[in-house]
DNA sequence: CGAAAATTTGAATCAGCCC
DNA sequence: AGGGCTGATTCAAATTTTC
């Protein structure tokens, strides 16, 4: 279906659009500005009264009611809604959302928290905002985010089993001789509802201009946990349109709306050309045997190495030369055959006049029968890779017998 | 004045208070879970619970204005009250507080988090809680707090005066000769409304076994900012006391209210002798649980592993076992010997029951003549000490003989 | 079929051994 | 005596079972 940008009030556009298909719903709608300037009479004389903002509440909160009933509408059973609130309306968006969607619906409240500079010394540095997470139904898709175990946590611990003792507490199994029981693999602590993300960077800010954008990898976080490929996502308030950029990058469907005319044409604008900012998550995703930092090169920690950043072909010289001309180095690629990963090499190599490249195999053993390895191309394997072998082996072995092995030599 | 405790419904007991007298309100009352709250002693000896069942939200709600409004009147012009809520209830908090204490009043949102023991699969993990800081009136006490600066802050740059250049624009200021001119030493950082704090640990000396127990770090954070020494503090729902505690440790008067008789008693009896835990975690920041192996362990990218940071034997876990035992690896260090780095890997991997181990060679290649590499102990070769070798071997050939790859088998 | 009670559960933290 | 590893303990939980 693609991504769709219309202008207009929201509610206008929603009401054009068809029940239940929508998967996600993310929106960041403008903030209760009236009620902000009737709180700053500067000579301080008049109170306000309650019920002047209390009708300014509610004239904001009758206009988030028309449009999220329209968004209800709109979601999916299994669909979910992610809330932007501003600090000053947070709990008028909260009242707003248990009305529309119902106290039951309620999933998380979600705490983004970032890093800011500022000096100012009379107050707390506000430094998050809140995001409300409801559901439309009780059985709302969800998708398991995991993140690494704390730097605390007892590894080793984590690998035991339980039982219980003649008191019922719950303690570690342990075996006739009184050792520890293990069991089996655990994967990572499941995400919590703080989510520290910086905020964006000021030379992403300058591209856009646009006041309120948001991180981008905020946008991903939350397009994952909710939806999968193919889904529809909807921003009725897009502005600068994050929502639609991650969407579009994760392979979603979206549909983005703002009132803004110039909001409109600068998220048309982004979404047209090929975006340039990588998506963090997305790389993890493809590159698992990339490090932190995205490098596959660290691969060649403790070698004198120049790292390439700009070569589809290349990524890194040796300092080391062979017959005077530097040695190229490659590492293979998730999903990549070695024939084709040194195929590649090759031929950036060539360009360079190396006569000897060497090609890091990741995934797959070389073997005889691997066509297409040119003679100038060494395979070297890496230790990730060694050990995958060795495990096989070693399970074989369990086994009583050895077929892994030998015959991938 | 010193500390005082009083058992019964603090609406009464408030009422006896007379007018202006306190600097700070904590409260922390029942969050409207709709659930009994217990947790026993260490020793089993004792459990302490409470009911936290309303019979709607409005109930709730004006249960809260009767209190807040008795607070609201024994604050001082200058005092501040800080409302503990959790997700639960945070708007109908927020809401309530806006009625008594007025919107202008409202100077932050607190979030407190934490890291947490739980399974959650199909959620998002609570990791969070809210504490609201409303002030009395407009001239509020307000010590600042600083903190620590990010690790990725520029010192030096912070140090650097500023001026004003010809058209305007905010420079570094420079001295004649055009050098940057260092002010004086900066405080740190104004603290933020993000508050990480560890959440009371099961082992803690401080814990007394009442469910809901705060840390006392917790309390000392808001007692230190808008309090000074002698200052009166009151938490009209004190349940084990903490804040009373926090209070006396600063040198604050303090008047604690519950309406549980065991709570009271509680409460007096630690006032009597104050625990304190340190955190460690706190005082020397999660990098201090991390091993410099970070690089060592992105060798295993792409296998499924674990990385270990509390071991000094063992880097990581595989994720697959032998024999039902995690598999330990660990990463050759710089400057140690193929054998020592065996040796260091086996006593480790034999307390945790290991059957067999992988050790990553990265700097020599084992030899026939390797002495003390145990038979449970897999050796496995980096790919970067592969590529060493083979350049020694392609620069041999070159020179027309061999002297290096065939010795070292 | 819902609500409440009973059961299962995972990982973070400090105390206290043990070298 | 001191620092590092190991173990104990827990859940303003989460999930399953019962009524």
């Amino acid at each position: 279906m693609g991504t769709e940008v219309y202008e207009g009030d929201c509610l206008n556009i929603l009401r054009g659009l068809s029940t239940t298909t929508a998967d996600l719903v993310y929106l960041d709608p403008p903030f209760c500005t009236q009620r902000r300037q009737s709180l700053s009479t500067r000579d301080r004389s008049k109170e306000f009264s309650f019920e002047d903002r209390w009708n300014s509440i509610s004239h904001y909160a009758s206009f988030l009611t028309e449009r999220l009933k329209e968004l209800h509408r709109i979601l999916k059973p299994t669909g979910s809604i992610f809330f932007h609130c501003d600090k000053t309306a947070s709990h008028v968006a909260r009242l707003v959302m248990e009305e529309v969607f119902g106290a039951r619906q309620f999933q998380s409240e979600i705490i983004w928290s970032y890093k800011r500079w500022s000096n100012s010394a009379r107050k707390l540095l506000p430094a998050h905002q809140t995001i409300l997470f409801y559901s439309k139904g009780p059985e709302c898709k969800f998708n398991e985010i995991l993140t690494d175990y704390s730097p605390t946590t007892n590894v080793d611990q984590i690998l035991q089993r339980r039982s219980r003792d003649d008191s019922n507490k719950s303690v570690y199994a342990r075996d006739r001789n009184g050792d520890v029981v293990y069991g089996g693999s655990k994967k990572g602590v499941p995400l919590s509802d703080v989510w520290e993300i910086p905020f964006l960077n000021p030379k992403a800010k300058e591209r856009t201009g646009y006041p309120t954008q948001k991180p981008i990898l905020l946008l991903e976080r939350i397009i994952r946990l909710t939806t999968n490929e193919g889904d529809l996502v909807i921003d009725p308030f897009c502005g600068s349109g994050t929502t639609l950029v991650a969407a579009k990058l994760l392979g979603r469907s979206a549909i983005g709306i703002d009132i803004s005319n110039e909001a409109v044409a600068l998220t048309k604008q982004r979404l047209k050309e090929p975006v340039k900012t990588e998506s963090a998550l997305l790389m993890n995703g493809l590159d698992s045997y990339r490090n932190a930092n995205g490098d596959a090169v660290s691969l060649l920690n403790g070698i004198p190495h120049i790292p390439v950043q700009r070569n589809n072909g290349i990524d890194a010289f040796l300092q080391e030369t062979f017959e005077g001309v530097p040695i190229p180095v490659r590492v293979q690629r998730h999903g990549e055959t070695l024939s084709d990963a040194a195929g590649t090499l090759y031929k950036a190599g060539k360009t360079k006049k190396a006569r000897r490249m060497i090609l890091i195999a990741v995934e797959d053993v070389p073997t005889l029968f691997d066509l297409g390895i040119p003679n100038e191309v060494e395979v070297v394997t890496s230790a990730a890779l060694s050990i995958r072998r060795l495990i096989r082996h070693l399970n074989a072995e369990e086994k009583g017998f050895d077929e892994t092995l030998e015959s991938a030599e």
